[in-house]
DNA sequence: GGTGCTTACGCAAGCCGTAACTATT
DNA sequence: AATAGTTACGGCTTGCGTAAGCACC
């Protein structure tokens, strides 16, 4: 049994796919396949349960599963630990993160890893939707809100309410709204999301809640949402954790500052496997450390 | 890298020596030098510091060697969980065990054990000399007394005090010695281990301490001192629980019953790994047994 | 019919044993 | 001189990719 071999097997089950699996590891679907075969026939036991069409691990293959997850990970950190002070951090790191989060906090962040790693490759993957992180190899993603993978693990970096936003000048052109309903007047920027447009946005103050259906003359995703509500072409409703620059620096200002959206947690996600590189935890800590850092700042605006 | 690989790491580092490992491990030197060659460029790591005559790990080494004492630990006790129920056990135990412990306690259960497994091989070594299990790969010995190897580990199997016996034929010949120093006048049995006669018996009565140098017409292994005390050629000074058998059966009687000698622990042996096969572990628990109802059986005639 | 696992086959790399060599005691 | 580790080389095994086959949607 090598290390390689139990890699493939817990890439199998997270995926649940040998052919996904072999996409990861870059070998074919036939090397996968007669791998699995050999494995099987070396230990005795059937792993995985499979017709051509579905495939689950069977009772003992999870025991395997786990134990081979347990040898990784204890393999990984010895690894670390043996010559982990001596060298810098080597190889690719693939990252996927929201547009607007991607040219925020990683663009820069990315920049100073690599320079002070210069073995360090990332791989960023830029997206607003929901991408597979098992499909695509991804060894560490940032999203909005809650996850519904069970097979991911998350982290939470921030928590940032939704705010309105626009610039002064689509403010002194257009007027400033006064209540939610006002928003229908106005030139609203929505995002363009997993192919379905965010046509309503949820607001509160207090006890109230107001729900605004948005017939919106551009729509985009989180970073031109920004961008445009910059260039004075209509009022965004972003996350302050997405806006906090411009606030600051007074490029955006806040509409409706009584109102509220949801509060949207952003989360740092893993695949559920527990063996990480140094390079991926390490590149998490430099995103958990600014997006706590700008965290911070969004506290310290709201409560100015 | 192979959980093979990671065995043959470990039992370099075990017995200290490339060459011992790959008898162990029925490889050539030459493929032992090789593999441990290109574990290290794989690793960019250095295991073993080596000269062509002496052989030890390095830091970074202990800390890899470590991990895989788990790995094979984790991944052995998984394979156990996986399939262990299902199949008997099977494979080869190399057991060394004294004489006379060898006689009269694993004899029968060997045949007991293969009989219920019928895939199950025993290598029985018998030897009174402290052997190198290391070298000679033993998986379990029975020793007397304390041992000195910081590689192994033990566990104490019982208790017990040498007592003096002998046949009564012989006492009603020659005499029942009263005092200790009466037995110098008598036919006594002693042990050659080593390659050094055992010559001095030590015994003691309350706080007094005797020491008895003994001339002996006869010096044999443990397994012949016992034989030629219940054939009547003399006085033997053994364990307890080598005479328990005879001791019940009234073919040896104890001589100078108010003096007892040295109260000797009977281990059993391991190399230090952790990872046992369950062939391994299921054996040490039959000899436990065995060695727990004898130990019951002294325990009870000393308090008759 | 398309997707995904499996089988067949050829090739390249890995790994072991034999044997000669080198260094240490 | 003897012992332990290393290097060189030939052969066998392993493991991969390509390509074709097969079963479940």
């Amino acid at each position: 049994m090598k290390l390689r071999e139990m890699e493939l097997l817990v890439r199998i089950a997270e995926t649940g796919s040998m052919t996904l699996a072999a996409r990861q590891l870059h070998l074919t679907p036939a090397a996968v396949s007669a791998a699995v075969r050999r494995i099987e026939d070396d230990l005795g036991l059937r792993i995985f349960e499979r017709t051509t069409r579905t495939l689950h691990p069977t009772e003992e293959g999870l025991v395997v599963i786990a134990c081979c997850e347990d040898v990784l990970d204890r393999w990984q950190r010895t690894l670390d630990e043996a010559k982990g002070p001596r060298v810098g951090l080597a190889g690719t790191v693939h990252l996927s993160a929201p547009t607007d989060t991607t040219y925020q906090v990683l663009e820069s962040l990315v920049v100073a890893l690599c320079t002070e790693h210069p073995a360090l490759r990332v791989v960023l993957s830029t997206s607003d939707m929901v991408q597979h992180l098992h499909r695509d190899a991804i060894d560490l993603a940032t999203r909005y809100g809650a996850l519904h993978d069970s097979t991911l693990s998350a982290r939470t970096l921030a928590v940032s309410p939704r705010v309105l936003v626009a610039s002064p000048a689509y403010l002194d052109q257009w007027g400033i709204p006064d209540t939610p309903q006002s928003l229908l007047g106005h030139r609203c920027l929505t995002l363009h999301l997993a192919n379905v447009p965010a046509v309503s946005w949820q607001m509160h103050r207090g006890d109230e809640s107001h729900t605004v259906h948005i017939e919106s003359p551009l729509c985009g995703d989180g970073f031109l949402a920004r961008r445009w509500a910059v260039a004075g072409m209509g009022i965004a409703f972003k996350s302050l954790f997405d806006v906090i620059d411009e606030l600051e620096s007074g490029s955006l200002v806040r509409v409706l500052p009584d109102y509220a959206g949801d509060t949207l947690g952003i989360h740092a996600v893993f695949p559920s496997r527990r063996f990480q590189p140094t390079r991926v935890r390490t590149v998490a800590a430099a995103i958990a450390d600014r997006c706590a850092a700008r965290a911070a700042r969004c506290q310290a605006w709201l409560a100015r």
